[in-house]
DNA sequence: GTTAGTGGTCATGTTTTTCTGACTTATTGT
DNA sequence: ACAATAAGTCAGAAAAACATGACCACTAAC
């Protein structure tokens, strides 16, 4: 018999949003690149060995669109684009250095 | 043209699965609902709308693999069985914590 | 006009996850 | 004997994520 006091969960609260956006594919090696500096495209792919355009791009896509990175148009000679970590997206670095000092513990 | 410092990210770090582990379906629930108490199978099911057996079935084997769940149990009329938090499960929960805050923070 | 670089998109296919429903084992109650 | 509850497992289907290769727009050099 289920009783009201059962429900307690929502399906997707906002901290598993986050979760998942942290946790897809590529999504920490972009967040740890992107602590050093601007990030360019053609750089992410030859970074990140065995990504792939298509998932670069809809990591960051993702990424642009909740506001952790800022994407940013330089009309020059041969037309760069930057991804910029804001503030937002610093903010989410506290998770990741814990979950470094976690998985240090554990097996050192 | 690509330099030797070009490669900083290994493809699988420790936070890395860690991160997997916790993003997993379910999994936020489960640990939320773990805090609070000892966890039952067809509790959690009724618990957690919308999730399967199978799935959690999946979820909390892998938890208790990982040791972040101990399961026990307890023969006893009609059998129950009990997934309790280990102190490695609670040690994650600052990271659940600080998930929460940041996600309090941007939509309140 | 062809080639090269940057920064992608698109259609398609493959792989991985997740879900569904049927079935199992064991115990208690009627 | 039969139904019910607890705690699952298993095969197969459906959905989501990921990868691949082709293609496009722009600029600049040759």
């Amino acid at each position: 018999m289920t009783t009201n006091k059962d429900i307690k969960c929502q399906p997707e609260c906002d901290a598993e949003k986050l979760l998942k956006l942290l946790s897809g594919k590529w999504k920490p090696q972009i967040f740890r690149l992107a602590v050093e500096g601007p990030l360019r495209f053609s750089n992410l792919l030859r970074q990140i060995p065995g990504a792939n355009k298509q998932s670069l791009s809809v990591a960051l896509n993702e990424l642009v669109e909740e506001l952790m990175l800022e994407k940013l148009v330089i009309r020059q000679k041969p037309l760069h684009i930057e991804y910029l970590l804001t503030d937002k997206g610093r903010s989410l670095l506290g998770v990741f250095r814990e979950l470094e000092a976690l998985s240090d513990n554990k097996n050192p």
